[in-house]
RNA sequence: GGACGCCUAGCUCAGUUGGUUAGAGCACCUCGUUUACACCGAGGGGGUCGGGGGUUCGAGUCCCUCGGCGUCCACCA
């Protein structure tokens, strides 16, 4: 067996094991008789993205539930793959292409698909390149994509089918238009920014009275052009008599009526709102109620049409609200501005304020809303933290139907034809189920030439709603038996941010209810069954990470820098769960260094002695001899087990960052700092050696396996270093990692099992000994190994320090340890082991230890009031549970003597 | 406007169903090359739990209230 190195280098071996572990097909998941499935579908990034530190936290996460899957012996699979991402995407390579002075349009709508598959191969996707420098040990071979065929005829079944049944409608509606991409969104897809803006008020002059005005107030003057009428609330005494009257509109003069309508507030402004039913949603309600025309005078891109008359004709947006505002004060209809907050409308994608604008889309009328809200709410499927249980709920009770078709060229094209010659835009409803004037399917009409295909794409969430299922060969029966779906569907856990859980959580589970195994119950049919939501990676000042702040560091700098394994743990540990995270990179340094650590112990049990037969955990304990236990094996022991009972509760309720700070405290505190201490005295007892060898090879073993899904690298190499691979294939995870009760049990048929009042006694030895250490340090001896220490101790404690000697005196850092009746005029302490002085040739500095002790006995005799007064007080006495009362007065007791004990020392200092 | 979350040591967080005058990691101070590890070891200082009120024998832990921070939803021109 190779020598393990001094220190944890891991470049080389996440290299090597990486491949060893695609060599094995370590990876793969297949459908096991008689094992449990677990499954997971990557949340699909998109195919233009590179990995951030979201992306290292949700993808630790899944890993460990994997991989922790697989040391439980069920059959697990991961799928991964990338979202083609149609407006992120198309934008990337539009860019590209300006770059080259063209547009899309130069290519024409195949050419320029062929360009976007061209970029994609080239340089899409790196991110899936990147996760297995993380170690994420995705099923490889499966990896999908939205657009790839299978998967597109998956789509295009899906909209077939919702428009089958009646789901799916053509409609000409307001849409949040983004006049960056050119295409509608959904409201999901427009986030609301606050923005300083000028209210400004107008006057419309009444075509009869000359001289006589209505003022109103807005935020878009540039949008006057388009407004239709003045509109009061019915019952506003300043306006009653203008209803039925006609006004200038100022800019494009034309005369328009005023009208009424209760929509209006009239305590808003000056009662009086101006009606743009093209560019405001309200407007157009109004609009409509009233039979008003609509006037539209923006372009696709935003800029002003011929509508807005010569001097604004042309003009972009906000040149336009400028040039409307001069043009208002030079006719003297501007009455007034003021400054004003207020909300804005903001494309997500391409961060430009949205235009309301009304087109023809296609909507979709969401299936299954009350089965998704029961799922949820009955617990059918899991939230994890439980309070965006209600977030998810309160969305769908306030559901609006969902544009689902883009006006981009990127994406899943809508598998609607259009007869030949026909007016789409006089479709009705009705219209939309003739088949002679509109074809719908996946694979398109027999007759192609008489028929012409929608334009629009499908929006991208509208393919990846489909992914829990369409990533198993869904709808094709013979792929879904290929690909297990039958094993692995639901699948077991989501993992993903809170951020999406209207886009894609909730889809997923309508469409899960909606298409998969129809006429079963809802429990067969949900996408998943639980969902763990992450917080939001933040930097130190609590921002949101994004590229253009610059405050995302690169995760491949960081693994190249603290490891990969170094990395997982890092951010998992500093992941509270349900709490956004504040990253910062010195925190990483605690990962790496937990896996120095690790690994320095594992050399330094290599270092001890060899290792017997690792090969199984019944090999290491028939190494075992029970008969030569002292109380730090009973303690370790009972540590381990509790360990890994808690490792198994936090897994179970999705606390992973519990789960790693009790790894951590667990290997460093309890292993490292005192048994692997205590061991260097045990193991120069030939009497003890073997036992404790072979105790720190079953502590070493089973640390790993809990260990193995956080940090798989420097687990499975110490797993192979230290001989527990045994023969055959070997990794890890091909090892069923013993639960707590198992583990206990095996301890048991030894005779092994630890004894809790060791245990205990362990405890106290510790207090003694950090006493100790604690009276050389202040009498500047620390370093020093020749002291001598002398204890008052009862029959009992000294029995336990005599047993423990050795160990005690390399603990402390002492040549001798001898009992004494009486303790006195020298650095003392009192320990639960006794009390303890220190000898020492040099008169103790009697002020300061006066101090010393003064200061604890005035902390101990407040804690003596405390408990006396709460003693004394009869409400407590009666009303206090036996168990608290009793506690209450063994504390005062201990206290009590300790206090007698202290008072005596500080007397023997004179 | 509505909902939710958070406010505990300098920083980031734990504190299970209320029960010794509160813990961890990092940072800080002192000492230390003892045969795994300075990506280390030992010792130490440092909070009264955002403010106020209430319930209770007893509250960081339950209730009310005020304040601060954050997120989501809705959005009046």
């Amino acid at each position: 067996m190779p020598e393990i190195t001094k220190s944890y280098e891991p470049r080389e071996v996440e290299r090597k094991w990486y491949a060893a572990w695609l060599d094995a097909g370590a990876f793969a998941g297949r459908p096991a008789a008689g094992r449990e499935a677990y499954s997971i579908v990557i949340p699909p990034p998109n195919v233009t993205g590179v990995l951030t530190m979201g992306h290292v936290l949700n993808n630790t996460i899944q890993d460990i539930l994997i991989r922790r899957a697989r040391l439980e012996g069920r059959s697990a699979l991961w799928i991964p793959g990338t979202d083609h991402a149609g407006i992120a995407t198309q934008a990337v390579v539009e860019r590209e292409l300006r770059g080259l002075k063209k547009t899309r349009h130069h290519f024409g709508r195949e050419k320029f698909i062929e360009r976007v598959w061209e970029w994609r191969s080239e340089k899409g996707g790196i991110i899936l390149e990147q996760l297995r420098r993380l170690g994420a040990s995705c099923d490889w071979d499966r990896t999908q994509f939205t657009m790839d065929a299978a998967y597109s005829r998956a789509v295009l079944a899906a909209f077939t089918e919702l428009f089958r049944r009646g789901h799916v409608y053509r409609g000409k509606r307001m849409v949040n238009w983004c006049p960056a991409s050119m295409t509608a969104l959904s409201d999901e897809e427009v986030i609301m920014k606050p923005q300083s803006g000028t209210l400004y008020r107008v006057r419309y002059e009444f075509a009869d009275a000359a001289g006589q005005f209505v003022q109103v107030v807005t935020t878009r003057p540039e949008t006057i052009p388009g407004d239709v009428a003045i509109a009061v609330h019915p019952d506003d005494p300043r306006y009653s008599g203008l209803v039925g009257r006609s006004v200038w509109r100022p800019l494009n003069r034309a005369e328009i009526p005023v009208i009424a309508d209760s929509a209006v507030d009239p305590k808003f402004g000056t009662g009086a709102l101006k009606i743009t039913p093209a560019h405001d949603r309200a407007d157009y309600e109004i609009g409509v109620r009233h039979g008003l025309p609509v006037v539209d005078i923006l372009n696709a891109d935003a800029t002003l049409n011929e509508l807005a008359g010569p001097e604004l004709s042309g003009m972009e947006r906000f040149a336009a609200r400028k040039r409307a505002v001069e043009l208002l004060t030079a006719s003297g209809a501007l009455a007034g501005e003021e400054a004003y907050q207020h909300n804005v409308g903001f494309s997500e994608r391409s961060d430009v304020p949205i235009e309301p604008r009304l087109t023809w889309q296609w909507w979709l009328r969401y299936p299954r809303v009350e089965e998704a809200k029961a799922a949820v709410r009955d617990g059918l499927i899991r939230f994890h933290p439980a309070r965006w249980t209600k977030v998810y709920l309160h969305w769908l009770e306030n559901i609006q139907d969902w544009c689902i078709s883009r006006q981009l060229w990127w994406g899943h094209r809508i598998p609607v034809w259009y007869r030949k010659g026909i007016d789409r835009d006089s479709l009705s409803e009705a219209d939309l189920a003739d088949p002679s004037k509109l074809h719908v399917s996946a694979e398109g009409p027999p007759n192609p030439d008489n028929w012409v295909q929608e334009d629009d794409v499908l929006d991208t969430w509208a393919s990846s709603w489909l992914w829990p299922f369409a990533t198993m060969g869904w709808p094709d029966a013979g792929a879904m038996s290929k690909a297990g779906f039958d094993y692995f569907y639901p699948t077991s856990t989501l993992v993903t941010a809170p951020d999406i859980i209207f886009f894609w959580v909730a889809r997923m589970i309508m469409a899960g209810l909606e298409f998969v195994r129809p006429g079963e119950p809802p429990a067969r049919r949900i996408p998943f069954r639980d969902v763990y939501f992450t917080g939001i990676i933040r930097d130190t000042r609590g921002r949101k990470m994004s590229k253009s702040l610059g405050n995302s560091p690169d995760p491949l700098d960081l693994i190249e820098s603290y490891g990969a394994d170094g990395l997982r743990f890092g951010i998992v540990s500093i992941a509270p769960q349900g709490l956004d995270i504040r990253f910062s990179e010195e925190r990483i340094d605690g990962g790496r260094n937990f896996c120095n650590k690790l690994w320095n112990a594992c050399r330094f049990r290599q270092m001890s002695g060899p290792s017997g037969d690792n090969s199984s955990p019944g090999a290491i304990l028939a190494r075992i001899d029970p008969t030569k236990f002292d109380a730090d094996d009973h303690a370790i022991l009972e540590r381990l087990l509790a360990t890994t009972r808690e490792v198994e509760r936090c897994l179970r309720e999705f606390e992973f960052s519990a789960a790693s700070q009790a790894l951590y405290g667990f290997f460093w505190n309890d292993f490292c700092d005192w048994y692997v201490e205590v061991s260097k005295a045990k193991l120069q007892a030939e009497d003890t050696r073997a036992t404790c060898l072979a105790l720190q090879d079953l502590v070493l073993r089973q640390a790993l396996l809990l260990l193995h899904p956080f940090i798989p690298f420097i687990t499975e190499e110490l797993w192979s270093q230290l001989g527990y691979a045994g023969t055959g294939r070997g990794f890890i995870a091909d090892t069923r990692i013993e639960d707590a009760s198992g583990l206990a049990a095996a301890l048991v048929a030894l005779g092994a099992d630890p004894d809790p009042r060791q245990a205990a006694s362990v405890e106290r030895m510790k207090l003694f000994v950090s006493q100790a250490r604690a009276l050389k340090a202040e009498r500047g001896v620390a370093s020093r190994r020749d002291v001598r220490f002398l204890v008052k101790a009862d029959d009992a404690a000294w029995a336990t320090l005599e047993a423990n000697l050795p160990k005690l005196l390399r603990m402390a850092g002492a040549a001798e340890i001898a009992r004494r009746d009486d303790i006195g005029g020298m650095s003392a302490a009192v320990t639960p082991l006794g009390t303890l002085g220190l000898d020492l040739a040099a008169q103790a500095d009697a002020g300061a230890e006066r101090l010393r002790l003064g200061k604890e006995l005035e902390a101990l005799s407040g804690h003596i009031a405390g408990t006396e007064a709460r003693l004394a007080n009869k409400a407590f006495v009666s009303k206090a549970p036996a168990a608290v009362l009793e506690g209450a007065r063994r504390q005062l007791a201990e206290q009590l003597a300790k206090r007698a004990e202290l008072e005596r020392l500080l007397k023997s200092l004179g």
